[in-house]
DNA sequence: TGTGGATACTTGCATCTGCAAGTGTCGGAT
DNA sequence: ATCCGACACTTGCAGATGCAAGTATCCACA
């Protein structure tokens, strides 16, 4: 059995679960009320929309947005149910559907765009200092990989 | 409109993301596989047996784990029926209830936590020098205020 | 002493989410 | 040409979780 945690490790530890809980939990409920979107409908918009041709095969999307291929299909539904985005079909290969952001789409995204960011700077970024970001991003990156710059 | 994030910001955040996905899920699966428990429950196991009388009210114990009052007493509700904890009533007031760890939920605890231990540090503090934790931890204590050290 | 608002918890309900299984398609090996 | 395992996605189902409403209790104040 190993030693109990440091000191340091469960300040690290316990503060990686309380911010992602907090930002979260502010950043969803702001969007939902100004936009009726959730956080993860927000990021499937965010990441159709820097994708070539606004357009992504299901599970390449269902990566970048750490959701599940189930789970990504039902939010896709309701995206759909309301217009934002459209599923298309490739010619060379009948088992894959794209997701593709439509102009209203687009819209919405512009619109809440705003309020995210303004959301992330007031609770997160605003917060720490340049030197601070750069060593968390690079901390956490450590742990998991870096991700695709976009 | 704001401008966009910058590339350290965009860094941070989504690193945040990423860890929190990546760490929860393993430890939980961890937990799961090896004890039948739950992140959550765990958690829960382990702020009773910091406290004194091994026993919390549920409104401090909801807390302490990030929880909803309802979905703590769902939680409890399994604890109690698998004898890890108790429910206790308190003479002063009849409103509060305690939940309290029982022997059997100490006993579990204990084989839980080094399998927790092991986890964090496999996956989250070992890969990280010192330097690196303490600026996480002061950084994400920053943005969601310190969390009692115990 | 009686009343109304706050407090502590629980329950009803809706939503989100993932795993496992189901469907249809692809492509390499025979 | 056919078959079989891999792949892309969807659906069935169960578990987790929060909000709002419900219940019981407390307490300050009239």
């Amino acid at each position: 059995m190993e030693a109990k945690l440091s000191e340091t490790e469960l300040r690290a530890w316990q503060g990686l679960l309380h911010a992602h809980h907090d930002l979260t939990r502010k950043l969803d409920a702001e969007l939902r009320t100004e936009h009726r979107l959730s956080f993860g409908a927000y990021d499937v918009l965010l990441r159709l929309a820097r994708a070539p041709g606004h357009s992504l095969s299901m599970t390449e999307l269902a990566t970048r947005v750490m959701l599940s291929p189930s789970g990504l299909t039902r939010l896709v539904d309701q995206l759909v149910d309301r217009g934002l985005v459209q599923r298309d079909r490739v010619e060379h290969d009948a088992r894959v559907v794209m997701a593709r952001l439509t102009s209203e789409g687009r819209r919405v995204l512009r619109g809440a765009a705003g309020t995210h960011l303004r959301g992330i700077r007031a609770h997160f970024t605003g917060r720490l200092t340049e030197a601070q970001l750069r060593n968390v991003a690079s901390a956490l990156e450590t742990i998991t990989g870096p991700h695709e710059p976009h």
